[in-house]
DNA sequence: TAGATATGAATGAATG
DNA sequence: CATTCATTCATATCTA
């Protein structure tokens, strides 16, 4: 946590060796620790960091590029959910919602077929980062021949939850 | 992200039967997906949510009850350090002359200096030699015979080194 | 429910 | 700095 820190709120991102010994120092008050702990911590740290940006950056490319030619890999427009009441913590997405997101998820589905460059583009773009790759799931990358049937998936029936193995469904909120 | 969205954004902790059949349904467009991997996402995430700040509000526990008997379990008070140049990237890591951390990071500086026999090398090679530098516990290894005058300021009695042992006793729930 | 075990994710440690 | 590899963690899951 003390690193956390020093890294968000102290924007610390590659501290040289006089920090890292300094640090070093600090933290081992509370025990053993070395220097290149401090030193792969950050590294690390950045690391995985940046990676989690570029996955969010790459997503957002996509949704700018091509809003409606393929389903957002990751983020479905939060602006489309949020206003629909998709998000709400309520059960505002039991009814309401239903409607409006079928909409939005069945336009989604339909451009999906259209969506084939989408790994080159992304290999063009972050080649290097294959790691990305792995969000996608392989088997349906982003036009798997799913049926649009999503819409019929909704009209969900309490009944359901057996049916998906789901375990013990606390019923509160 | 699309859950974490709708864990932060929305809000949503403890998603219903319901919801989350809804949420799996959207998430399977992305690939293959079960609603119990719906369930215990959030699960998981509440969980960790949950041990995250009760870890932290004990640690703040600490700091407001033994402010001097101990070392700090977690975060050095970051106002402190923060206004003082600790964790601004730069380097004015070394120059800390201050209050409260100050005194810690000027001792620390102190000690720093005595093993600091290829410091200024390796602070520029940036290579294995660098490295080399790291692997040395500065409070134990070269600086081991000069007794840290930091762990006068905080006292730390015997192994208060790992008093953060907090294993997964959910007392509760 | 309390163990025992399997497993995905997170993270420390390296390597080139 | 991108990747790889090994452990650790925290469940998920299964069983008595």
């Amino acid at each position: 946590m003390i690193l956390e820190e020093m890294y968000t709120r102290g924007g610390i991102r590659t501290p040289n060796a006089s920090q890292i010994q300094q640090i070093t120092a600090y933290l081992s008050l509370y025990g053993k620790i070395e220097g290149k702990n401090v030193f792969y911590w950050f590294q690390n740290h950045k690391a995985r960091d940046r990676q989690k940006l570029r996955k969010l950056l790459n997503h957002h490319h996509h949704l700018l590029n091509y809003p409606d030619s393929c389903p957002p890999p990751v983020l479905p427009q939060v602006s489309h959910y949020s206003s629909v009441g998709f998000l709400p913590q309520d059960g505002v997405l039991e009814d309401a919602s239903t409607q409006t997101m079928s909409y939005t998820w069945t336009v989604d589905h339909h451009l999906t077929e259209r969506c084939e460059m989408d790994k080159s583009i992304m290999t063009r773009t972050y080649g290097r980062d294959w790691m990305m790759m792995l969000d996608v799931d392989p088997t349906s990358h982003c036009c798997n021949n799913k049926p649009l049937k999503t819409l019929e998936l909704f009209p969900i029936t309490a009944t359901g939850l057996k049916d998906e193995h789901i375990p013990p469904t606390s019923t509160n909120n």
